[in-house]
DNA sequence: GATATGCTCTGCATCGTTGAAATCCGCTCG
DNA sequence: CGAGCGGATTTCAACGATGCAGAGCATATC
């Protein structure tokens, strides 16, 4: 026997096919009688709601799409799980969407390709799209952008306070007596604005402290996974003016695979040099050295996230975009020891 | 203006409903020149199907539900990001859900709870679901499990030959030289079954080399986290008859867990206590000392698992259940040299 | 020239649900 | 006692697409 319908629910129990649907979704008052037998009834019939008839008549599905770049890049999938989690809690459903950095498949969830139309809601964390790219989007549908505001787009935004985390980041460094301090993973061109931020909280914590700043120790990468810390620490001790005593990576995959270029050639650290990192990744807790890093609060991040998005699809739809800053803090730990 | 519908398009080209809906999916043979005159309606009013309506009427959604149980956890990061990929190569979109390992969760997506009705099919990694529960299952769309079959559930399954693997690692401590081999992660519950294999690969090579195995040397673990690796390893240190010289541990992180606190002891990786590791994570390839592991193929596994649903969403929907293995190698780095 | 043949193309019904409005019923109130 | 009222229940018409069957038309066939 096929999947039964409210009709079959609604014969069964004797009743319009509309009490039916009125006792399932607890919409009006039905008298106590009837909604016993409804509910006798769907229960022998094991009836479930047929979702796709249900959101082709509501407009609505229930669905979120999350649109990262790399799920298994730690800090995404530690980030996505919260979303996943908490969007739960609100009754919604999460679809991850992962974009391998191809401008196409970001666009075609968040621009409005024909799969858009699946979701109520896009939360997005910007890899190759641009400003001018957002500018142009179909807002029929609400978006939340993770990360950094792109200039004025007219979007709600979560993120936290970058330049004041890598400044914070960076003064610790000074603190504990570090004084040639290297920055891995700035990004200085379109779509890598994240990174900018974090270099300039790096320059302000040199003009706070009055350091000279050596702009040859400020490197760029076009990724920020292991190798690109690794062949960026390894340019780094071969620096003509000698290697640093210290430095703050953009992320931690960069952090650790910096330690892992230090570690391999024999220079110790922290002792030698020390490595803040940035994301506070399950990992980084757990490598030898253990990693002092900037932690993003990732729960408040994905509660903000959603919280938004559920206002936009509810009556506060017409507020003013946002900005949401989450918080931060930066947790000590062996890579600065000392 | 609202999206357009296919009768706004037919109206502007001046043909019928049904004409467009030929056109856009390219089913019946159209004449040049209504063709024309409908792609170029299409695109004056920027046209989309509606999907929500699409599904309802075809019955289908065209998304694959995958069940995990913890995205954070690197393994099902990477195995996600590749089943996503390959999905997509076959025209599905893949809904990713994670469990948290609760049984309920579990049960609402792959048992058919009211979502269920959203997903053509289903790709399970099975962490609480029980072979009885899952023997009840409502068999009306196909379910791929990945990882060990559980008993004699009618279903496809996608894994390794983890009896093999095990037995691999095991001996590859022998051959370096050690004797006294610990294990960590071993299950002996039901739930466990993965574990299970595991240790009898593991006490299979003891057989196989005639070496007596201690069975004091096989710690349990309910979780296979950082934490209770490195848990594990203290335990271990601590043994009455002293620690071992050689561990594998059931999954990466529990090794580098292991590796945390041996290093923290003062015990050296790989002279002291040699570790290996079971997934092949990114990250441990880059830990200092990097680590031997046992590495599945992961893009395998996905490629299996997507097109065995795909077959059974087709017209190979009766095929008898079948087992599908994928490849492994023993990835061996630092953590064993010597 | 009439019938058969092969394509295009269209109309209608339908997928299963819910919004809106109409109906029904019992009760209160003037 | 009839109008008025309010809550319970039903009827009707979508939501936007596609399956099916058949209409329309030009060409092929004898």
């Amino acid at each position: 026997m096929s999947t039964p319908r409210l009709r079959d629910v609604a014969e069964r129990a004797g009743v319009s096919i509309r009490t039916v649907s009125n006792v399932v979704n607890g919409y009006a008052r039905v008298s106590e009688e009837r909604r016993a037998r409804v509910e006798a009834a769907v229960a022998e019939l094991g009836y479930q709601p047929n979702l796709m008839a249900r959101n082709l008549r509501r407009g609505r599905t229930g669905l979120i799409a999350l649109v990262v770049p790399e799920l298994d890049v730690p800090y995404f999938a530690e980030l996505t799980r919260a979303i996943i989690t908490k969007a739960r809690q609100q009754g919604y459903t999460v679809v991850v969407d992962q974009t391998d950095g191809e401008p196409d498949r970001e666009r075609e969830i968040v621009m409005g390709g024909a799969m858009a139309a699946m979701f109520d809601g896009v939360i997005l964390s910007p890899l190759a799209l641009s400003q001018t790219d957002l500018a142009r989007r179909d807002n029929s549908r609400p978006l939340v952008l993770l990360g950094e505001r792109i200039a004025e787009s007219p979007y709600d935004h979560v993120a936290i306070d970058n330049v004041a985390a890598a400044r914070a980041a960076t003064e610790h460094l000074f603190d504990i007596g570090r004084s040639r301090v290297a920055a891995i993973g700035d990004q200085p061109w379109e779509g890598g604005e994240t990174a900018q931020l974090r270099t300039a909280g790096f320059r302000l914590a040199h003009e706070a402290r009055r350091r000279r700043l050596d702009e040859s120790l400020i490197v760029t990468n076009r990724r920020f996974h292991h190798a690109d810390g690794a062949e960026a620490m390894a340019a780094l001790l071969d620096h003509p003016k000698g290697p640093p005593d210290a430095v703050f990576c953009y992320n931690d995959l960069l952090a650790l695979g910096a330690i892992r270029t230090l570690l391999s050639r024999g220079v110790r650290v922290p002792e030698d040099v020390a490595v803040v990192g940035f994301d506070d990744i399950e990992t980084g807790r757990y490598n030898t050295p253990s990693l002092t890093t900037v932690s993003p609060d990732k729960s408040t991040i994905a509660w903000l996230a959603i919280d938004r998005l559920i206002a936009r699809l509810g009556e506060r739809a017409d507020d003013e975009p946002t900005e949401l800053w989450a918080p931060y803090e930066l947790a000590i730990r062996e890579s600065t020891a000392g």
